[in-house]
DNA sequence: TCGTGGTCTTGGATCGATCAAGACATTCCG
DNA sequence: CGGAATGTCTTGATCGATCCAAGACCACGA
């Protein structure tokens, strides 16, 4: 069966050693080893079954040989791919991509240790489902990560029709009957926060600047705002703006609001709306965080680089990614297990803003 | 043959149909279509072997059953997964992998045209080779993709040893005798292009601001900037700092040249460095891009946030990922074709703040 | 009529790991 | 002491697509 003699040489696994022609085989292994190939598989899946010695005995022969087993034979037999599809969208330049990003890095170091890795791919121009479809009808992975359920939701309802298993981060907006796995940040717990924390700093005349109406994460941010305001008997009338995501909108809606309502801190859906807010402050001679105070929301790049830095409320994403993984794993499970959604609580990352 | 009869229910492609239990196989698509399985699979694979009317039955019934491909089997026997291994970095909060972000978009997009994926995986805490050392190993990748090619370079010369096919992108700083495809941006060039558009506007003392001596690419923006003022006979003396990549070291650094050298604009090895400059203008009450200019690199998000917009050096990464997948494309031909290292020149975005 | 392509079928083998079932020896218990 | 119950390891079949070689069938032209 060792259709390669030098393949038999000995090796250390980390060493650069050269690749062999065709890397060794559980045959090969078996070979080496004196016993056969099962017990060479089991001595990788199951352990236990194996007694010590010949446990050791084969683990010797499999790092001499540098063998790992063959992906594609084991998915074929498995059916099974241990890889999980993302969809990541085109590089927008403006912020909203950047937590996709931070949240990429997290959930590529978390599958990682459950023994997964993360597959990426691309919209196709015409069709938004023909990635997935692809994927799923050729078996190319077990299970999809999808991050943007707002805005009708199509993937979500697509993928439970067809019954493949994946996992949402964010909630259901929509479908409140949705059967799938989902984490999601609680962006009101996330805003009541920052306006807890200001006022707790003594503000009473606390503005929000959110985005359209239309936006149910603008509207789950701002019931937070008002949420905390109206907890402390506070009036909301007057205080609050919707306005387009940019640094310009921004701008013009806290120079509004300071005329019209004299507020004396800023509770942002965005850091891009924020750098708005400094920017006003900016130009009438006000100093953030000693006249005005400004908290923004993702803690996105610029926070750290504004002047003053930015208060800015910031997503777990690590921990969204710890409870994605644990979500695929109990879909991927024997039998299939899902939980219940899971909500996470975003923290507060105080700089000199506020 | 027909393991299910449910499965030759006629069905549109990209309607959200339940999956059936077990995808349809070549088999059925070939009892469906009343040819043999060879023939579906040259229909697949040799279209050019078939008779215009067989071609268009088989084709009917692959999209009536919505058939596609089994990955593992295919990737069993023809030795090859059409995926293409990166590993990326832990998320660091610094605005350096921002680039890398930014690069993963552009070459997913690049190699779905290309009819690849990218499959992400993450360094092990201990060793950085072993998650090279596994894929490689179990054949659950082509290829590779390297990004971070300074720091003497191990991975590149790693897989080399190994003969593993991969890309890098990144010059081999240290190796002249590589023997890989890389793909790189021209660095100098960019500040070179920064600092003529900077000296064409009339500006006659242009400091530089970069990073320390250890650094490959540090040097080689530096250069660019000397170059450009040499190239006009201009001196350059006292005119140059290195520091540090930090916000507050772009700052000390520009106070400090302002002082001694009296520069009237700066070119800086990173946006965060030119953040810093713009800091100090501020301080002082200069207006950026009136009183002094400032150019940045990498343009990444804060270049357009800043007050006024930072005018930075562009790497042309959506190409960067065209030249990579050309260069992939030919070292996974048969024959395997390697090509030169190809070198990109970054564009100038102009903003305010020149 | 015989060859010559073009087109398709047939029956296999193959990729490498895993599953299902069985072989063999040892131990335990009534 | 016989039979069951383990523990340990082996054998043949299987996942689904591709590759290979040989041949069947038809149509066309020499």
């Amino acid at each position: 069966m060792s259709r390669d003699v030098t393949r038999a040489a000995a090796r250390l696994p980390s060493l650069p050693a050269r690749l062999p022609a065709t890397p060794p085989t559980l045959a090969d292994v078996a070979e080496r080893a004196g016993v056969s190939r099962q017990t060479v598989s089991n001595a990788i899946n199951n352990p236990d079954l194996l007694r010590p010695d010949t446990l050791a005995r084969v683990q010797g022969a499999i790092d001499e040989l540098g063998y790992s087993p063959n992906r594609a034979a084991r998915n074929l037999r498995t059916r099974s791919s241990h890889l999980v599809g993302m969809r990541i969208g085109p590089a927008q330049e403006g912020t909203a991509n950047a937590t996709m990003d931070r949240f990429v890095h997290s959930l590529v170091e978390t599958t990682r240790e459950a023994g997964y890795h993360v597959l990426l791919f691309a919209a196709e121009p015409d069709d938004p489902m023909t990635g997935y479809d692809d994927l799923l009808r050729s078996t190319a992975v077990d299970a999809f990560v999808i991050t943007d359920t707002y805005l009708g939701n199509p993937q979500a309802s697509w993928l439970e029709q067809r019954r493949a298993p994946f996992v949402a981060f964010g909630r259901p907006w929509d479908q409140p009957e949705a059967r799938h796995p989902w984490v999601d940040v609680d962006g009101a717990a996330g805003t009541a926060l920052a306006t807890d924390h200001l006022l707790d700093k003594g503000h009473t005349r606390v503005a929000w600047i959110g985005w359209r109406k239309d936006s149910r994460i603008g509207e789950d941010r701002r019931s937070g705002w008002l949420r905390a305001m109206h907890g402390r008997g506070l009036s909301t009338t007057g205080l609050a703006s919707r306005v387009e995501d940019t640094v310009a909108s921004g701008r013009d809606a806290s120079a509004h609001l300071l005329d019209e309502a004299q507020p004396s801190a800023f509770v942002c859906a965005s850091d891009t709306l924020a750098v708005g807010v400094l920017r006003t402050l900016a130009d009438r001679g006000l100093v953030a965080g000693r006249d005005v105070a400004v908290v923004g929301f993702d803690d996105s790049q610029v926070a750290p680089l504004t002047q003053p830095g930015l208060t800015s409320v910031r997503q777990p994403l690590e921990d969204v990614a710890v409870e994605v993984v644990k979500a695929l794993e109990g879909l991927l499970g024997h039998p299939p297990a899902v939980g219940p959604g899971v909500m996470l609580t975003p923290t507060l990352t105080v700089r000199g803003s506020s």
